[in-house]
DNA sequence: CGGAAGCGTAACCTACAAGTTACGCTTTCG
DNA sequence: CGAAAGCGTAACTTGTAGGTTACGCTTCCG
């Protein structure tokens, strides 16, 4: 918990996530779209495997991160007791829009289309 | 945003704002339930403060610390792509446990006894 | 087989977060 | 009015997070 806590307190780490939201990313195009060095990124990518917040997947020489969704609900749930009760419809609606956008991303890329993509 | 992340991070932090889910607190109340310094803890107040995760209210030589549960939202708002479809049954549960937990404390106190409690 | 591609790690530097002690400003009250 | 209560702030110290460069290990491919 606290690991998560730590590893989205950080802004790259936090832009790495969102990227990682769209598709798998190999190491060295994550690295690609920082300013930052990319043994900088490393460090920030081991941060992330630690926390449990991504799994990485070998693949040849190359080596993709995948979200891993689980922890993340653990923070959620921490912050829920927080949020006002006025608060409870905005997340109700994010949480349709959520639903939603799930919904649309499995009918345009099936299972069988994840294999196909970031084999560029 | 950057903000509330890095203030969540730090576990004293969390502990406070937990420990002000139940009540208003005077400083000094707050500091006595850590072993490090009262000043150590002020300093984590301030953060908490110009995070905007809690309000101050001076009461003669007291200032008494409350939650300010706007902004916490934002970060649920960020989290909430993230967490896994099948999470979402957990985060209704949760959801679901904070209406109930919402309406028994308004029962128990009213607004009038509000204004009752931490007068010690 | 040898060089390049793709990453991680080690060693180092620097800035900052978080702790401590000392101090000062209001407010309360005998 | 003066002392104590209640907090915040300043100044200082120290561990660690995050950046850089240098280096080494696999994997691919001409």
């Amino acid at each position: 918990m606290d690991e998560v806590a730590g590893a989205i307190a950080d802004p790259v780490r936090r832009a790495i996530l969102t990227m990682l939201r769209d598709s798998r990313l190999p190491a060295g195009e994550i690295a690609d779209r920082f300013q930052i060095s990319r043994p900088a990124v490393s460090r920030h990518l081991r941060v992330l495997r630690e926390s449990g917040l991504v799994r990485d997947e070998l693949v040849g020489r190359r080596r993709f991160y995948v979200l891993a969704p689980e922890r993340f609900a653990e923070l959620v749930e921490w912050l829920t007791p927080f949020v006002q009760p006025s608060g409870l419809e905005h997340r109700l609606d994010a949480l349709e829009t959520e639903v939603y956008r799930t919904r649309r991303e499995r009918r345009t890329r099936g299972p069988a289309a994840r294999a196909q993509e970031n084999t560029a």
